[in-house]
DNA sequence: TCAGATCGTTGAACTACTTCAACTATCCAA
DNA sequence: TTGGATAGTTGAAGTAGTTCAACGATCTGA
């Protein structure tokens, strides 16, 4: 097909390390775009979450985001002090907090859209648009579900 | 019971936010994987460098691994009180060092390696083994070089 | 020989992330 | 009504990562 060169790297790579070596790189740029309001990038992730559902109980956000509970106060206190997202308490169930993006965090929440979009346009650039959708699929095939319990055997 | 809880991924999934979320959980089992001797991934990623080139100017181990010097010098010492690897002055430029790794340097990173190799097949389980090695070409030519001043225009 | 740069090193300050224990309010079931 | 569980909150401790300034030893060029 494409006369890229096909190993640039040295032979022994393993995917691993490639992931070790980039992955902290790639993190690194796309916590600097969720952080692009001058939020932290983890207001970053919890607003997007919210931006795609809506609103959620507090408990669903925690586990989607894999916060300890503690740590998911302070995001959403931020949030909250910056009008981007609101708490009110669950009639069903009062000790619930449900949680609801604003039309400000909506807006927030495009911006960081947007940020991730230019740091992936930046990061990809020398993918095309089939490779790019490749590697999404493929990406969102790891599993990444600590679910199995035997998996850390040598 | 927690209805809102489980479906997570699904139609928007910017790639970005798949890396920022699969990356944190890849990253954290491949750090595992690196400091499986008892290491910290950091040890452990030099450890492979060492492995690769043999033996390299701390210098150029500083830029391999972009770690500032004074962090490397902590990682150097454990690697030598530990017999993985050695300094030696540079006889053409005594303020150099010489790194190289040791005989049970290559052992413990051979064990490493195992690791690396045990991890990638357990998150790449779903994956066969092409599919592997695209994924190996796609993310090999990510950009993470910051040091092209051209890349960030749009 | 001297001045300035480079390499590795030390130590300290600073930030961020993680984890945990304890507490209040609320729900649910016996 | 009461005891035990659950949701959220607070605060603190501990860990790890980052950054920076300063220093001694050494090289290089004038």
């Amino acid at each position: 097909m494409r006369d890229m060169a096909e190993d640039v790297h040295s032979g022994t790579d393993r995917l691993g390390l490639l992931l070790a070596r980039h992955g902290v790189i790639m993190n690194l740029r796309i916590r600097e775009a969720l952080g692009v309001n001058g939020l932290t990038s983890r207001q970053g992730m919890a607003l997007m979450h919210l931006a795609e559902t809506g609103r959620m109980s507090q408990q669903a956000l925690l586990e989607a985001l894999g916060l300890d509970p503690s740590v998911l106060v302070a995001v959403l206190n931020d949030l909250e002090r910056e009008g981007l997202a609101e708490r009110r308490r669950d009639p069903a169930d009062r000790r619930r907090h449900i949680v609801e993006i604003t039309a400000a965090g909506r807006r927030a929440s495009s911006v960081v859209e947007d940020a991730l979009a230019a740091v992936e346009r930046d990061l990809f650039a020398d993918l095309d648009d089939e490779q790019v959708a490749q590697l999404r699929g493929l990406l969102s095939r790891v599993r990444t579900t600590p679910d199995d319990p035997a998996c850390t055997e040598a």
